[in-house]
DNA sequence: ATGAAAGCGCTAACAA
DNA sequence: TTGTTAGCGCTTTCAT
């Protein structure tokens, strides 16, 4: 194995000068520098990753904790990891996997041995069991959604309250008058500040702006609850020509509802989402969403700890503009 | 930071025997063992990864290069992802993530900085570049795939010959006489030793041992070979009762056309495939399948890859056994 | 602009 | 069964 010191010899400085020239930490002159350089090349020189992490107290890697909770979509997971590997390799920097099954325990380890300078933690749960240990930890993480309580923590995520907004700026601009919420289950709402009642705030304050009429109706996630639902809204509001889904799960049956009921999709009513595109694509009626936007959040989520790295202060909260994908169930509404 | 000398002081005893009660590299008294274990337990000690890994020369740490192809099952890699980092921490050791875009310059980085003691490569080409890289690498790896020339590589794979044994098997079983196989693209069987063509043996050879009447058809991945087969298999094999496909993207058009010609599946023609269940199951007639079995490919692989840093030999070539998934696309023949 | 030298925290000979 | 000690290869003060 070549090392610094036969590098430093065989360009004729000192090993120090070397890893200067490798940091960049100090200014070395163009002449030395070309030398070094032509001898690493020359050499096929490394630089040891472990002493590197030991003499430096940092080992340039990142830890990405992935959630295995069945419900949650695969691709959308990987499409974010790949991101993340992505970036942080645009910072210099590697990527340990771990599974949410480690635990506080997994977490505990890899920061403790300093085998990695920083997490990103997947799929954080309103109410998550690692929130104390993350604020505890000496390095620095980034969470991927917002719990209750995030003081002291580092998220980001959707902006979901924007999500909202959009999904009815849409149905407003295709001429619907009267819209309605199909919501995530009740209990979700009841659990404090969750990213569900961002959800609605936008929904309302958006059909509000636009002078729609409008209703929310937080929805069990069943196929049968999808159908009471379906007939509860064609009953108590008949004027109903648009809908906007927040419930993954919901969205097939509750489709399939109002088709059974003589509502064309998109030409009686016209239905946007926010779920994950892969689940949007895949419905015989492919529908008009909003997803996580995967690729970005992972970005940015290894921006931010690396400003963090760097002793920067970083907003606590960082919240990405939704983007809406137009598919096949929407249309401008009908003429009356 | 804690660090081993204060253990060795706290429990009374020098660093190495602290070093050697961690390792078991040494037999220990119970008696020291216990107080340099309380001694730990008190200190709340953990061992510095970089310093270990200078030191020892093993940084515990496994790459995986996951790949980006479209075309991968995403859920299928995610699935295998998992399945290597939770057999690799049973071994006490960690997962870095790469992707395949980083290509052999990732491979060569994180090999030669010692970042890394092995290293698992996903989705290996017939031809894949990285091959030569990977035999001159000073570290182990095992390849998830068969390339064309594997010598001196430790490969790992769904036994697609068995598979297609299997197929036919299970069809024979069910009483049909007349098979057919619907395969790969053509190009996909001229270039040499290929997973293909393991399929083809494996089928021709059980069709033969069971006294089947079988025939073999190459099929371009488009909707309209998949017509084209269709039609070409009622003309030329009207007895025909089983299909066996082994070619992803066709397999929902195939059977879209074979129903659109008049046959009811499973009705009148039973169909099994091999991929990924996502796709055997999202189909709108449920196929019977035989799947990558990602999860125990991870785990085999690591366990292989263990066993070479021990230093053992371990088999160029890993068969898996097929596991047939029955669904709803496979009955029993019909009375003639 | 460069060099010398002291560690970083651990492991593994070598000794006893 | 345990201790002593010399590195592992690099970074970073402190000097010059």
């Amino acid at each position: 194995m070549v090392k610094i010191t036969d590098v430093a010899r065989h360009a004729g400085v000192s090993p120090s000068t070397v890893s200067y020239a490798l940091s960049g930490k100090r200014p070395i002159s163009e002449e030395t520098r070309q030398r070094i350089e032509a001898s690493i090349r020359e050499l096929g020189y490394r630089p040891h990753a472990g002493a590197r992490a030991l003499a430096s107290s940092r080992s340039n890697v990142l830890a990405l904790v992935v959630p295995l909770r069945t419900g949650i979509h695969v691709p959308v997971v990987m499409q974010f990891a790949v991101s993340v590997v992505t970036a942080a390799r645009r910072h210099d920097h590697d990527v340990l996997l771990l599974t949410q099954e480690e635990g506080e325990e997994g977490l505990r380890r890899v920061a403790d041995t300093a085998l990695v300078d920083a997490l990103i933690v997947m799929d954080v749960q309103l109410h998550d069991a690692r929130l104390p240990l993350l604020r505890a930890l000496d390095r620095p993480s980034v969470l991927i959604g917002f719990p209750a309580a995030a003081e002291g923590l580092t998220c980001i995520d959707l902006d979901f309250k924007a999500a909202g907004e959009l999904c009815v700026e849409r149905l407003a601009g295709l001429g619907h008058r009267v819209v309605a919420l199909v919501g995530s289950p009740p209990e979700v709402y009841v659990r404090g500040t969750a990213f569900a009642q961002r959800v609605v705030e936008g929904f309302t304050a958006a059909a509000h702006r636009n002078g729609l009429s409008s209703s929310v109706h937080p929805c069990e996630a069943s196929p049968a609850a999808a159908r009471r639902i379906a007939e509860q809204l064609l009953r108590e509001h008949p004027a109903l020509t648009g809908v906007v889904v927040h419930n993954e799960p919901v969205l097939e049956p509750l489709i399939d509802a109002f088709e059974q009921l003589g509502l064309r999709v998109p030409g009686d009513l016209s239905v946007t989402a926010i779920c994950p595109d892969e689940v949007a694509e895949s419905l015989r009626v492919p529908v008009t969403s909003i997803a996580l936007p995967s690729a970005e959040v992972g970005a940015r989520a290894v921006e931010l700890l690396m400003r963090k790295l760097d002793g920067a202060d970083v907003p606590g909260a960082t919240l990405l503009a939704p983007r809406l994908t137009e598919r096949a169930s929407t249309a401008p509404r009908n003429a009356p």
